[in-house]
DNA sequence: TATGAATGAGACTTCATTCAT
DNA sequence: AATGAATGAAGTCTCATTCAT
């Protein structure tokens, strides 16, 4: 299997795990080619450099984590069933793929992630998350009432909780069964709706 | 006020600021005491090595928030009061120290974070936090009823949403005021009463 | 015209322009590559290793140069016509060609072209400047008298301003026109004259 | 007497002369440290970079001879005088240090001189050579008359054969005496007198 | 002939730590 | 206790050259 896979591939693979399991810094470009199976410079073909091979990393990770819920969301009808899939896919993937989740998490507490969320934030870059507009849209369709918190806080309900969970499970502290995640969820739902 | 502190409060205060704006690998020795006001070969006097220092701001900014909330917690009476009042406590006193928090997040996502986190779980470590005892107690008392979820999941919803508030907060994406911070201790009080 | 070159010309050229914009050391094979529009791995069909690609170029231009002085020699009649002619051929046609001008310089200050000058002296290449024999020839026809000096002083008199002012043009220094070098010539030629 | 040189001093000897004789790109700082007697890190605490530190031997040696024919030239009472001493002590000191010579000249000829160069002759960087003055002056005083030569194109003969007798003595391929040296002074002060 | 991905030696530079003063 | 120059291992990245296609 690992045959199959292009260079590039497998540089990816590598570095995500040496570049998780001890940091940014702390997982050499020599390290993560030897892992690859590959010269070092190698690495410099298809990245331009460090900083590169670590953004490209978060862009794919991100964008899977986006197709999957795009496609998810489709089978629901109400608000609180598109909710409830958007929570329990996100959550059940990122519980399925700990190491891309502990990726996310470390490039969204660097510098880069930080100027990212800041981009993100002023409208430079498009929000990844549908969150708000799911509510938005069950707002206007007068389905649910909101709780009068700021779009922030209800925010924080949400994916806080998320985000606990998925890296208890990705340290290895519990284990994320789909009753647990959807118990969750449905304690999420309740923190944001009147 | 600076020149009343110690050689190492200095070395303490100009690390904490440094490895929190920079990250704990880019954040050289020397530039730490250059800050300090001190040699570089003088840190050492102090502290074994960088991660030493690295700990020992831990240690610090922990013990700091432990004393605040025991003190805190003393003035409630109900079992909601003791949490209301943990929450607020703690979610102010992030909001108002910015810089801990950042290093603490930071140190908690780090090796040295996750294995001290591993200790606590197993036992070998005490956990920070009264939040169980304070649950507990009031389940005794017959004073509440506990959502049946796992511990660990009613933790996530209390102490998810008040990490990624307090992060918004530190980078400085929202303003964490007293009465924000109060609604949202009472949206996770309900996450965890039945 | 560019559509006529063979590959070797186009690699010849895109070298020599990169070769003197950056300096021999920094102008990648690659980048050579690029501008010539070929492969990198294609210059080696045509030159044997970097080296050899430079002292090529180093070759094609010195010949170009040769070929040039010996056609415009044979207008002359006196020896100081002859010289006036050199002089002025020369350094027109680096003051036409700068770049030319300049990649000459660069290669005879390297190890390169120190040791070819080495050659030169000890009489394993042939001397390719014609001035030596141009003066020689006026002493025994009587028609001129030369200057008591070693003739290495003598030439260092008439190359020295000649490429010091080339220098000057190539850098964009100085402009010069037909007027400036004709009496320049005339200098030189004044030095060297009894 | 090696033993006496502060670090800074060995690194630039041996820098000056490893640059010299490969090339500013060919010397790697590991060797030149090595020649040196230090660690390679230890170069970096007295420049911050290598060019830094191929800049610094620069301008160490084009202040040490902007001294030296500051004191020579007070000697003279003539025009003509000041000349000949110029070209005498600037020249003889090149002879007499042919590292140094060569050194100056491959820095002219490389980026950093020639952008030095194009700062000079706009003013920005005050101009090291006291040729002009001394001539202004004289032709002031009617004490001298000069061609009707642009002042580059005077220069270019006053210039060009020092450097190219510097460049033949600093190869080995001529010995300069004293002599030789004041000949070819007095030609090149013929090139510019009327 | 021509390609260009791959190689890997080697360049510059950083920085935690030591130690003579 | 304090200093800070010195160390040298280790890191990122470049680039001449090769070779399977």
């Amino acid at each position: 299997m690992k045959e199959k896979m292009g260079k590039r591939d497998k540089i990816i693979k590598s570095a995500m795990i040496l570049l998780t399991k001890h940091g940014f810094h702390a997982a050499p470009m020599s390290k993560i080619a030897d892992r690859a199976g590959v010269a070092a410079g190698t690495i410099y073909t298809y990245f331009n450099s460090k900083d590169d091979l670590i953004e490209a990393i978060f862009i794919e990770l991100r964008n899977e984590m986006m197709n999957l819920y795009e496609k998810e969301i489709l089978k629901a009808d109400t608000t609180k069933d598109k909710f409830i899939i958007f929570y329990k896919s996100v959550l059940s993937h990122m519980a399925a793929n700990p190491l891309h989740f502990r990726y996310l998490e470390q490039y969204q507490n660097s510098p880069y992630g930080i100027s990212l969320r800041r981009d993100t934030l002023s409208g430079k870059e498009a929000d990844p998350s549908p969150l708000s507009g799911i509510f938005r849209e069950g707002v206007a369709k007068k389905e649910i009432e909101i709780k009068d918190l700021p779009n922030q806080v209800l925010m924080a309900h949400v994916f806080g909780p998320l985000i606990a969970l998925a890296r208890e499970h990705a340290l290895g502290f519990i284990r994320l069964d789909d009753k647990t995640i959807l118990m969750s969820a449905e304690v999420a739902w309740l923190s944001v709706i009147k």
